[in-house]
DNA sequence: TAAAATAACTTAACACTGTTAAGTTTGTAG
DNA sequence: CTACAAACTTAACAGTGTTAAGTTATTTTA
């Protein structure tokens, strides 16, 4: 394989692709947090950056693929809310909160949250921003580090052993009451309770369930 | 206000249209249920009974009361599966085998959950199918009316005292099982371990967490 | 420096979608 | 027999994602 080093000019371009890249995902991003993705269509995005519906698609695949660089983008702003729980020396604790934070980033920014975590995406993108498995960036390995440091604590059940498990269990949980919540909220059949006490209750308890101590 | 007796004729046509009526909502539900709500179309729908697609909405008013109804019948499909668990005595135990029968169904009937739980539905249906409140025929009332035993009991952490948040903390939960299996669990992201057993271990620890014996 | 090639677009179109306005057929009521 | 309303159909509007073909400008090559 021959790998020829790049003109100038070819790198300036390469520069201004990005550039315009980014813009487009800028504008996407905001459409999608403002609108949702109800309101998100490939034609107004076009209206506003001023170009053509068909110019988005030189920078990026299909809409999908689009949509998938937007969620990945806030799946960064979704791991820099961890940031004030990661000091929590205790991890039993640590998960609590961490519960609590996924609540307050789906109440602050539900449309964010409906794309990350209620759409599927297929579409993977090629140069990932995220990390897999570095918890610095990858909020799952983060909450998975949590549950080991307390499984090898010995904090948790003895017949409970599998840190996947029992990270993906809670987070379903608290991925639920956030879901039920953005998805049913208004719903006038139910009586409903606010969601932040009802997210402390249920990560509470389902620690002091699955804990040793409890 | 005077109530006219309705004539033989207009009997007839009423219950012609009941039944195309209901002939609609038939084939609506077998596409919705096969091809998921996003293989679903008016146009398709016109395409199998046979009608223009306008045709349609001499019946419904539109595409979300189409559903709405479409909705309702899943529910009291969806109340029929608890009819196993009704007989079991004890309320907490009977909590658990309902988180249980919710997986059940959100597994064996993945589009119809996506379609009742990860969808708002604004259209309410006049002529509702289930009554409100009447655990024989609403799920939230047959749940709600479990947690009550249980606290009425005294089952409950002297803490909890509220029914309703409770029951919303319990269904949001196993809500929160199914719905991230169905929305993620083809991301090879994660190496996600099978459902119905993290389904047990949440449902089961929460009760312990929550509960006094705890 | 002129010609060829490539990047970065635009225009026009296709095949869809939900929905409405207006027209047509058909059976009932007076 | 006429009038009317029910139950439809046809045609159209406004919107969607996406593609094929054409245009313009810049860069590379002969």
């Amino acid at each position: 394989m021959e790998t020829e080093k790049p003109s100038p000019s070819q790198q300036r371009r390469a520069r201004q692709q990005q550039k315009t890249r980014q813009m487009i995902l800028d504008h996407a991003t905001r459409v999608l947090l403002k609108h949702g993705v109800d309101g998100f269509s490939m034609r107004k995005l076009a209206d506003r950056i001023g170009y053509s519906p068909t110019a988005i698609y030189f920078h990026f695949a299909d809409k999908d693929s689009l949509l998938g660089e937007v969620v990945e983008r806030q799946f960064m702003t979704f791991r820099g809310m961890f940031e004030k729980v990661e000091r929590i020396k205790e991890p039993l604790r640590r998960l609590v909160e961490m519960g609590m934070t996924v609540v307050e980033f789906g109440l602050r920014h539900p449309d964010s949250f409906r794309l990350m975590f209620l759409q599927s995406h297929p579409t993977i993108p090629k140069g990932r921003l995220v990390e897999r498995g570095n918890p610095s960036q990858d909020c799952y390995a983060f909450l998975l580090s949590t549950v080991c440091e307390a499984l090898e604590a010995g904090q948790f059940r003895p017949e409970l052993k599998d840190a996947e498990q029992l990270a993906q269990i809670f987070f379903a949980a608290v991925h639920g009451v956030v879901t039920v919540h953005l998805v049913k909220g208004d719903d006038p059949w139910i009586d409903w309770r606010p969601v932040k006490p009802k997210a402390r209750i249920l990560v509470e308890g389902l620690v002091r369930g699955l804990s040793r101590s409890g």
